[in-house]
DNA sequence: AAATAGGATTAGGCAATCCTAAAGTCTTCC
DNA sequence: GGAAGACTTTAGGATTGCCTAATCCTATTT
């Protein structure tokens, strides 16, 4: 048996494609062109010129007009580019004291930069660490992570008592504000009501100054991830 | 008065066309085409389409068959380039514990995606360090340098005692050699021979263990600068 | 003053990425 | 069962950077 090759050198935008297919693959169907597309910011016909590219090198299967999958070398080769991101947020907010709504943006241009020499060395420094500050797990060096399924906020009934595990970490006006009313991974909430229609979600944010009542609306706790922690 | 305006984000290639002409110019005539060829290890011709590019771009003035200068934004540019590198490089080995002979390829790397913010940042935790590990200046955040002129090794004459104040950064195997030798910035060495027809020069390196005699090649001799102590 | 050696520039190409506009395909809804 | 609408792909371009081969300057040498 064999070490698998030498992991060639990828591009910055085909590290993003891959990451962008990952993302998108763990919902559990195919990537679409155009979902591509709007998570990357490009057009979708780019897209299909990119992704016949991806498929020449081995790096995704294309079904025509039915989507997009990651190959074995596909997979690996985005796991690798979401540790070096994941720990280089680690780095930046823990040691470097970098904004919690900036690292993203920060880590984003350094993946594509950063040696695996240097990551690790990070990741050392850091005691290993196994989930970044917005909660996302950090696959490990030989590429496994546990993609945990969590609820969002936004599904959770009155009455529940959660955990928040993870953010989307990518709009930085929306982390700062969730920041500001206490909710981020690790902080505790109780879900006081549910407004019909689509309305404001009411939690006790246990973590707040001395704890407080808050009101978000569904589109931002669809973004807030959450594990139960019990009945009230 | 009005603040310049916004440095506008360059590609990493031109950020390196720009630090090479840079130190091309150092030594005071313009830069040539050739030269900065060789620096940067890509054909001549290359270079003049290149070029002609940068002066489009106001960031270089150009006499065909004459040389390159950097115009007044070009050299803010290749300083703001240079001091990101350095303040880099610095970081990597003091805090990172990043091996010295490394260092300069990371940062090559790292200092066309890290931002203004993270290098200040990096600057602040290391108390905004004034040279980097091989003994080059960091330019100001202002854009202000003190390049002084050295003398080599290869220039001392045998009895005159020196020290050793910067080291050529690019080969990581001359340096992991000069630092197995004992010669790096800070090193105290009094030159004992100087053999004719561009024969090997002894040292006394006070800073090995115990002290020890060494004999340098005028190539590598060339790449290291130094500052006279006196007489012995 | 003409020949010549070097260095510089132009000509013509290629690969990676992105774009807009036009054409193709799939699915779903009368 | 056919047409609408949504999504995808192809066609044709632009830009950045790099390359090789060929041509062009400049300065030195005879």
């Amino acid at each position: 048996m064999k070490a698998s090759p030498e992991p060639q050198a990828l591009t910055g935008p085909v590290e993003d494609y891959l990451k962008a297919i990952y993302d998108l693959e763990l919902v559990g169907s195919p990537a679409s062109t155009n979902d591509i597309a709007i998570r990357l910011a490009i057009s979708p016909a780019s897209v299909s010129g990119m992704v016949r590219r991806l498929a020449d090198q081995g790096l995704v299967s294309h079904e025509p007009y039915r989507g997009v999958r990651l190959t074995d070398d596909g997979r690996r080769a985005a796991l690798r580019t979401l540790r070096r991101h994941r720990i280089l947020e680690c780095y930046l907010t823990e040691v470097l004291d970098y904004p919690w709504d900036r690292v993203h943006a920060e880590a984003e241009r350094l993946e594509h930069a950063a040696s695996e020499e240097l990551v690790e060395r990070m990741a050392s420094a850091l005691g290993d660490p196994v989930q970044d500050p917005h909660g996302a797990p950090i696959p490990t060096r030989d590429g496994r992570v546990e993609e945990s399924a969590f609820r969002t906020l936004a599904e959770v009934a009155p009455g529940e008592q959660v955990r928040v595990r993870r953010v989307h970490d990518k709009e930085p006006a929306r982390l700062r504000y969730l920041a500001e009313l206490g909710i981020r991974p690790g902080s505790h909430l109780r879900i006081l009501d549910k407004a019909p229609f689509d309305g404001p979600i009411t939690v006790w944010v246990e973590d707040a100054v001395g704890g407080a009542t808050r009101a978000v609306g569904v589109g931002l706790a669809a973004q807030v991830y959450v594990e139960s922690e019990g009945q009230a």
